[in-house]
DNA sequence: ACTTTAGTTAGCAATATGACTAACAATTCG
DNA sequence: CGAATTGTTAGTCATATTGCTAACTAAAGT
């Protein structure tokens, strides 16, 4: 079976607009936990739940130094879950012929009316 | 922040295995619930739950004709999850030029390719 | 009509998620 | 030293997720 928690863990890691936005601000260069906090309207607890996710993921990597830890962005952690969705959109698209030819099966049916 | 709560439910949908399998496995032909329910080992309302869900999330159409209830892709679901990864990938490997490029061509859709 | 097939709905339970406050280090600065 | 800064840990709470069983509807088959 195709049973990869992985990628269970990284779309999961996704699913989320802190994350995601936490990533995203990393890609201008590493951060400060307090300076990757500031934008944000919640506790600081909540928010290291979220870092210490992406930790765990190993979407980031974190090291501290005196009293600051500095995030920083593993740049090939997105590489499963890209290659799972190209994966996946080379046989969608492989299949997209036979997809207009199901759809035009559905019109013959009786549920034409919505 | 850039709230996009579409993606969150869309890397929610994808966070799962149940959820990525019944994906693959319909990328190969449409399907109806209980052909897609045979290889698994779950009860059968758990397994509509995750039909459900890909279908709320616009992963999937479904259309019922007597009895049987057939599953479809949408093809083009993937793309704002697509989208983004690849938005990272290149912030990321700091190719913020060619962004701007990239999502020109995501807008055209895939079956405008040759 | 009765049965089988295909799917649905309702309700329950265990666990995970994501937020909070309060209290606690540990480091740095005056 | 004492105080501020930076982060951490513990404990609570509400909700979401994911699984189950039992009972049900609707269409086909005999």
């Amino acid at each position: 079976m195709t049973n990869n928690s992985e990628l269970d863990a990284l779309f999961q890691s996704l699913a989320d607009p802190t994350r995601r936005a936490i990533l995203a601000r990393l890609a201008h260069g590493s951060a400060s936990v307090t300076d990757l906090f500031a934008p944000f309207d919640m506790a600081l607890p909540s928010f290291l739940q979220h870092l210490r996710k992406l930790e765990d993921g190993g979407l980031i990597e974190t090291t501290k130094q005196g009293r600051v830890r500095t995030c920083t962005l593993r740049v090939g952690a997105l590489a499963p879950a890209r290659g799972w969705m190209e994966e996946q959109r080379l046989l969608w698209e492989g299949r997209h012929d036979r997809l207009e030819d199901y759809l035009a099966t559905l019109l013959q049916g009786p549920d034409t009316d919505g």
